[in-house]
DNA sequence: GTGAAAGCGCTAACAA
DNA sequence: TTGTTAGCGCTTTCAC
């Protein structure tokens, strides 16, 4: 094992020089010669040393790494924020240590204790859906490692946040619909102690009251985000006997699921029932018909939080908590473009 | 900053006994008493104790992590597998790091000399479409590192490699097209110097050979993996006047691709021109129609490589490259399923 | 411009 | 059962 590593020195003796002299060449330090860095670099080169990050960061106190914690990867959402905020760390010469809680509250405490013993230099966090003790953050905060909340942020003062306008967005997107005509607003609106759950929610509600709309209480559905729930969400606005003419999905897979329900039940989306996503994927176009959602800023959501953490590891000591809001933009597609002929028919 | 970590040291001076006895006792290392094990986790605890573990793996010569490099995230694929590796490495005590390459081999070079120089205890690794040079993977093998290629391997030997039945996959769906009737059959076949490029192709020209069907020069068309080579293929068929019955994609996205250049052409699916595409998405249901695929099993895939990985740390002496193919799956749905009509009236 | 000394926090080997 | 001694490979003073 030994034999397989070159060290600083392995290079010092070879160039005769000291191993300090060959740390400040290699790291291009004013210090050290042209002349001396050039031959320590041939010598390096030759003997195929990789510095040993490991020792670099016990030594420095800092590991030029950023660790996160997002609830899922494979979704669609979820993963393009992640490749966006690879793709800033990677300009900014930073490493990520991407973990995964997978919507699991324990695990997540236990990842982020292992990023925390890995002495990450930042952390940025997207929370699970069972999160409710937030005394790790609080412990972060104690040690001083600068925190970045992103899309799922907890209730907490002092943190940084980095968010949609996730009310905003679910406001245009109700907007849209009252002004072409529907009145019987329905909303499945995921879980209400999430933040977006909830923001989503406000946005719905501050538009109907905007406009005068009076909706059902049994028209907001909670449930959860996935697709699923969007399926048990729809059939629950069926089986009610009352159906609205439009549904805000919360996310894009419970709006899946509804445009598998409507389907199922023989129905046809918009002319029976008619939707606008929170969110979409990339398939959005694939989809029959093509709906209409509210798009996240995915990209910008993921380079953001990691510039801001940088910031924050930047200016260590003056930390004055930021709350980021980027806009969403409310893209109609086939949906909820005109009134439907059903509900036409219906509201008559 | 020095004030807030909390040392072993610390530890053994409020609990009154040395600092390898505390790491020991932290460790469940049996040298220690039960009773004096209790105290220290007790004092540990209060003080809110984390392990250094750049220290620990700096002592100790492991990091008990491995390190992942994928050409993408936001992709079903990738982030499907990514996941998988995700849990398994959960299960297993492992840390994962894990970088992505963009499909740009510069990247992936400079990120692969980072895993290096963090010392993983493995890699994993996934090529990028660009990767020609091979050397680091010789570097990384020189100095021991457990290292095994996952989905997007190269043509070298002595090294494992965990792959999906490229060509028994292309094989079987190529097989189904020919049963039902089809004798013009294409392929949008991505690029040819990947194994997966090259083993989907065999697999297609083998079926062909097989069954004795002749196929067009033409109707193997190269390109890349992604939905606008497919977009771009199809058209490219069109074009040449001579449309194939059949298309056999090379990726789920190449097959999207089909999708949206038959749409815009006004043709149908499966009627005017009928497919199976390699791989999913969780999504294909909601196609319209929803499309016969080859399953790739992405979780097996990651699970498997982790595995593999792990199993070659711990027996790095005596090590013998693996081969692992895992097999694929055709799903039926709603294309190549019967003949369509276009075809059987062009084929009359 | 270069290097000696000290130490980062921890673990492994060996003594007591 | 516990502790002593020596590093792991590197960086950071601070002298020369």
């Amino acid at each position: 094992m030994k034999g397989f590593q070159v060290t600083l020195d392995d290079i010092a003796k070879k160039v005769k020089v000291s191993k300090v002299t060959v740390s400040k060449a290699l790291r291009g330090h004013p210090d050290i010669s042209a002349e001396t860095a050039k031959k320590i670099e041939l010598v390096a080169q030759n003997l195929g040393y990789y510095p040993n990050f490991m020792a670099r960061n016990l030594s420095s106190m800092k590991s030029n790494t950023i660790g996160v914690i997002v609830p899922k990867i494979a979704h669609f959402f979820f993963s393009s924020v992640i490749e966006a905020i690879y793709d800033a760390a990677f300009e900014n010469n930073y490493e990520i240590i991407l973990t995964v809680s997978q919507e699991n509250s324990e695990r997540e405490l236990r990842h982020i204790r292992s990023l925390l013993s890995m002495r990450v230099d930042g952390l940025i966090v997207s929370l699970s859906e069972q999160t409710r003790d937030y005394s790790i953050f609080q412990e972060a905060r104690k040690r001083g490692v600068p925190l970045v909340f992103m899309d799922r942020v907890p209730g907490l003062d002092g943190f940084n946040t980095v968010v949609a306008d996730d009310c905003a967005g679910a406001f245009s997107a109700t907007e849209q619909a009252i002004n072409i005509g529907y009145r019987k607003l329905a909303h499945l609106a995921g879980y209400k102690h999430t933040n977006i759950g909830r923001e989503r929610c406000r946005g719905f509600e501050m538009a109907l009251k905007r406009y005068g709309v009076h909706t059902n209480r049994e028209w907001i559905v909670y449930g959860g985000f996935g697709e699923e729930d969007g399926y048990k969400g729809f059939m629950t606005l069926y089986e009610s006997g009352r159906l609205p003419e439009f549904i805000l999905a919360v996310t894009f897979p419970v709006a899946l699921g509804v445009y598998r329900a409507v389907e199922e039940l023989g129905m046809r989306i918009p002319n029976d029932i008619d939707i606008i996503s929170f969110g979409n994927s990339g398939f959005n176009r694939f989809l029959a018909p093509p709906m209409s959602y509210v798009d996240q800023p995915t990209r910008e959501l993921g380079r953001k939080a990691l510039e801001l953490t940088l910031e924050n590891i930047r200016k260590k000591d003056q930390f004055v908590p930021q709350h980021i809001k980027l806009p969403t933009n409310l893209v109609l597609c086939k949906t909820c473009i005109k009134k439907g002929t059903a509900a036409r028919r219906r509201t008559r």
